[in-house]
DNA sequence: GATACTTAATGTCAGAATGACTCTAACGAA
DNA sequence: TTCGTTAGAGTCATTCTGACATTAAGTATC
């Protein structure tokens, strides 16, 4: 939405069309520091026009008249992050009246995932920034975008099937501690890590592998697979678009 | 959408901003004939325009400039239908470029559930009348809109709040064996009385009335209060709308 | 009025799932 | 070799769940 051509810089409400956006809430996984627990985080652009220029935005843009609302969301996010997440869903669309001060304005947004590696190895400049999710600096968002962040988070503490949803913030492989982190990281508290193995190992979405993870402090940890099975009716799938 | 004015009447695919609209999938509660279960049921309009002129369709219509989506929802759902449901709820943005073969169309689509009296108080004309959700006759709707009637189900039957929804297709007071009648007409499959009692009273967001269902034939059942908490973060609330 | 029939409502019991906890295995570090 | 830490398995009491039996309370029929 920072570089958003082709919308009218109307400072006056006419009775136009709703121009019509996508924005998207990334979320991450990151480590937890010394021995805490993990923590979501997300990346923000700093819009460099008006109106709320200056302020932390989610990255978007327009929909062209030529692509589906995933490819425009999945587009937008690589021009304005250069990020291709693995997992792409949509959230809501919202279209109050009036937030935007400057003209109508329907966003769709969309909701991704990102593995650890692809957090790992994303630049970050001047205008665009990595935040914990309880970073107290982006309290306050452009627009309503800190009414689709918390969305986002309720969405995603409110999934009946984490295994999906887990396995896309790691990578291929991961250690039943790191799956650990992430549940841990998502619900906001602690769990035993001998119940959560028992759990798990019911789910049957999860399989050992043959491999472990070496170079570890302490005795090393088998390392897990995701086998799940179809995705949800309407998911995007983010390798089209 | 069948009386949806605004909109150019273009026959081949042009660059233009996409067009957007809502649509609404209305579920009702009908008792089952016979002994049977009782079956989930909505109405929908018959087209009287190209596209798709004579296939039923989903009530719906384009977005004013000067309404939230909600509001949309709600006014074009009256003016197509003259329902006014107890309960509106945002389902899913539909966009891909060829659902509409005359222009690029996004539809925002609601889900409205009606209670039994107003099931019964609606009129039905040649172009309104109520299908039950397994109708072969309503197998194929015009645009994508099949797609979207089978998303609101799968949605409906993966809802993990039921008391909410249930009672939204009841009345104010409603017996557990209604209550019953409601669950099993989602879930597609009888539930056991004596269990389903014992977890609805452990639920909470139900409690026992003193009041009795008279001139039934056989022993007059308890009648039983929603007393729910709060909505989702972003439900829209109908009467606003 | 007595009896049968149907539904309402409660109770019982075994198996599954869950939370708190203990115990052993396997590595690196000292 | 010992210690500290994490991996991983096991125990036990409690709760939840499905299947089923039992009693209560009304109407319909003879």
């Amino acid at each position: 939405m920072s570089s958003a051509p082709g919308w009218a810089n109307v400072n006056e409400r006419r009775n136009l069309p709703p121009a019509l956006a996508v924005s998207t809430v990334i979320l991450g996984i990151r480590e937890g520091q010394d021995g805490g627990p993990d923590k979501l985080c997300l990346p923000l652009v700093r819009r460099i026009r008006q109106p709320h220029a200056g302020l932390w935005a989610l990255p978007g843009g327009p929909v062209d008249a030529r692509e589906s609302l995933g490819q425009a969301a999945g587009r937008n996010l690589a021009e304005t992050t250069g990020l291709r997440p693995s997992y792409l869903e949509q959230l809501y669309t919202f279209g109050d009246i009036d937030r935007s001060p400057t003209h109508r304005l329907v966003t769709i947004a969309y909701f991704a995932l990102l593995n650890a590696d692809q957090v790992g190895a994303t630049v970050q400049d001047e205008n665009v920034a990595w935040f914990d999710i309880d970073d107290p600096s982006i309290a306050q968002l452009a627009f309503d975008h800190r009414k689709i962040v918390d969305y986002a988070l309720w969405r995603l503490r409110n999934k009946t099937e984490y295994g999906q949803i887990a396995h896309r913030l790691l990578g291929e492989r991961f250690t039943l501690a790191a799956l650990r982190g992430v549940y841990e990281a998502i619900l906001g508290r602690r769990l035993d890590p001998a119940n959560f193995r028992r759990t798990l190992k019911n789910t049957a979405t999860i399989e050992e592998t043959d491999e472990y993870l070496a170079g570890g402090q302490h005795r090393p940890p088998r390392l897990y697979r995701y086998v799940g099975h179809g995705p949800d009716p309407l998911e995007v799938d983010p390798t089209q678009a």
